[in-house]
DNA sequence: CATACTTAGTTAGTCGAAAAAACTAAGTTT
DNA sequence: AAACTTAGTTTTTTCGACTAACTAAGTATG
């Protein structure tokens, strides 16, 4: 249920959406922010030098004037406070400390061959105090952190329930991660809502509000935005497309023990086992390849591109992916569909395939507006969101000084 | 983007929220309500008062003392204002008078031959006169319109765009009604989201706010609701999984001329063309029955529901729907699933096998917690719907003596 | 090139609404 | 019956945005 408001809310509410607006709209006049938000000039006066005081924001010069004395141009201090996005995959892991202004100040990999969470956990906290040190950052300015995580994440607890992928069940995560940054209050979310997040904030769903993109790696997911926000259902674990039922009674056994699911048939993996049994081994030799190292880029780019084999595979595969977008844009009916993953580097040809699908499989009138997309953030749509996801809850913060007393309350109109 | 606020803004919310929650809560005291809000008790009496005075609500004697003075029980008033719920389908109309503590107060059902737009229209223009004539109702105290009606209606314009059921295209419904009945606001929804809101509001869905309402009859459909909402995608056809395919290139072909569609498979009519086609003659003449005149009902009761025949048709319905079941759990997580529409009547018997479907085909950790259920509410659903869509709008309406001036300003914190 | 006008931004005073504080009202407990 | 508790009211205070009147600094125009 709501909660009654007050002066002091609407206080909060006003100054988070004048800051909201210099960071969105930045640089902006604060004659501008008036017009914009309804508030009056002066009350974006008062605002503003709080802001400014607080050197949250800074001014930056004049524009050129339409008529009358030139505006003052506001701008986000990029530098008031910090992001930290981390990403985790089976035997990969980044660490990357952002500015406010979508800037990576500097970043660390990993290959894991360890797939232990404190292992994980552990790295990310040394990684952590050595980006401190690398980019001189004050640590009390990195606010949030963000994580994009493999698996099923609990929405309530923050909890990673289960991940086939990196054999994990019932772990902490986000707790753990907390505790090894030293009481940086964290984020996690699934690896596929995060891309999608990525997607909107900073890729092919700018200035969509509903969208679905379909993660297409060994695992498969998807990451649904319901209203631009990421719809996690019940428990934070809509959009597990990968164990739909494609074919009933039919096609391969998944990991799961299930028949006909969408991952047991499209997975990276079973793709490139296809492909091995599919292309003649002279074809594979007279390219200088060899079968245990064939690659989904191998099979997007020429010459292998090209091969009649690769191109009936693509097509089958397609097809197969046709039939769950047009599913999803049934029930969903989203602005756009964005696929990604390792098999986005198929590109064109794989969407072609997945369009004629669609175009077969769906009402006119729900299809006519939607748009399916191959995605162009190639690996970095999952840190990317876990940095929109940390950057989301700094700005939802009241104070960056003090971030403990921080939150808006729930419900709070 | 937001908008800033003022005092005048919270002014509003404050009694908004005051109102609803002796809407939701009452009778209730209003020191109950203050600790609720968090209001102080000062601003809950001043409030409090505003709507006795304007005639919103009542008091209603008082509560046992639980150790101090006795509680003064507020209690909305349920004729301050009244709702117009209409349910429109093929060869049928319904039009009710509701109060506000969802009683009907006159109701009228319609058999129409006719399907032309006009003519439904005008029944319920004559409709909504009688009904005033017979309730005594002021005609400005019925302040909404919700109307529940099949196809797809798009959320911006509120245009049913098609419906294949009633054969109609591009018609303006909820302008045509509104203008029918002296100007009264209109909200259209389609069928399935109404009876899934009805379901939320009054059925099994009660408390749940991730919620999957699926209509099994002559078409099919579903409502979404998530967070508690109706939802409809970018155009408000979200929910339409009629036409998802469920066999790839396999089974019937469907009214949209694709094959293997849910609906194709599944709508009543089908199933009880295969019910005609498989229930010996001989058996049906022993208990009375004619092929031409078989329903949902006579499948569902004895003795025909013991028959072997229309046993295995019902496992085959039902592993049908379940697959879509488990589907939609996998994609959602909602945390009920409620079958409704003609299929409902199977019961038991026909849920049994959707469960067993749902149990092989869902991850553990995401099906653990989902219900799947028959619904209660037999036909009663999207009228039901149709009254709460319009309840939802009259208790966002500032003032009801003054609908003019009313609607809180959008995007409005 | 001086006057009028426009746009940008500031300052002092006012107003509206909830909170705080100090009440009254009407019970229960011992 | 005295002390306490809960419910509700009235009066005063506080707080934050708005209003209105201002300054600042430009442009348009005859």
């Amino acid at each position: 249920m709501w909660i009654g408001s007050n002066s002091k809310d609407f206080k909060v509410l006003n100054r988070l959406l004048v800051r909201d607006m210099i960071r969105r709209r930045g640089p902006i006049a604060r004659y501008e922010i008036a017009r914009e938000t309804g508030l009056t000039a002066s009350t974006v006066t008062v605002i503003a030098a709080e802001l400014l005081e607080a050197g949250v924001i800074h001014e930056v010069g004049h524009a050129e004037s339409s008529g009358g004395r030139r505006p003052i141009l506001l701008e986000l201090n990029a530098r008031a406070a910090h992001a930290l996005a981390i990403r985790v995959q089976r035997g990969e892991l980044v660490v990357a400390v952002f500015d406010l202004a979508r800037r990576i100040l500097a970043e660390r990999s990993y290959d894991l061959d360890t797939t232990a969470p404190e292992d994980v956990v552990s790295t990310i906290g040394v990684s952590f105090e050595e980006l401190l040190q690398e980019t001189k950052i004050a640590r009390d300015s990195v606010l949030w952190c963000g994580v994009a995580h493999p698996g099923l994440i609990s929405s309530s607890t923050g909890v990673l329930e289960r991940s086939s992928n990196l054999g994990w069940v019932g772990v902490p995560v986000g707790d753990m991660i907390t505790e090894s940054i030293g009481n940086i209050p964290v984020v996690v979310e699934n690896i596929s809502n995060a891309a999608a997040l990525a997607e909107k904030e900073y890729g092919l769903g700018r200035g969509h509000r509903h969208l679905v993109f379909i993660n297409l790696s060994v695992g498969i997911g998807a990451g649904i935005l319901a209203n631009g926000e990421i719809y996690g259902g019940m428990q934070g674990y809509a959009g597990e497309v990968g164990h739909m039922t494609l074919l009933v009674d039919q096609g391969p056994i998944c990991v799961c023990g299930q028949q006909g699911c969408f991952e047991a048939i499209c997975s990276s993996r079973t793709v490139l086992e296809r492909a091995r049994s599919v292309i003649p081994e002279d074809i594979l030799r007279q390219n200088g390849l060899v079968k245990e190292k064939l690659t989904m880029a191998h099979l997007a780019s020429a010459p292998l591109a090209s091969e009649p084999e690769v191109q009936s595979l693509v097509n089958e595969i397609g097809r197969h992916i046709g039939v769950v977008v047009a599913n999803l844009i049934s029930m969903l009916n989203p602005e756009i569909v964005i696929l990604g993953g390792e098999l986005a580097l198929l590109g064109s040809r794989l969407l072609a395939v997945v369009e004629a699908e669609v175009e077969k499989r769906t009402l006119e009138e729900v299809r006519r507006q939607v748009r399916v997309r191959i995605s162009k953030m190639h690996d970095q749509a999952p840190l990317m969101g876990a940095y929109a996801l940390a950057l989301e809850r700094i700005f939802a913060l009241e104070d960056w000084r003090d971030p403990a007393y921080a939150t808006p309350r729930e419900g709070n109109q």
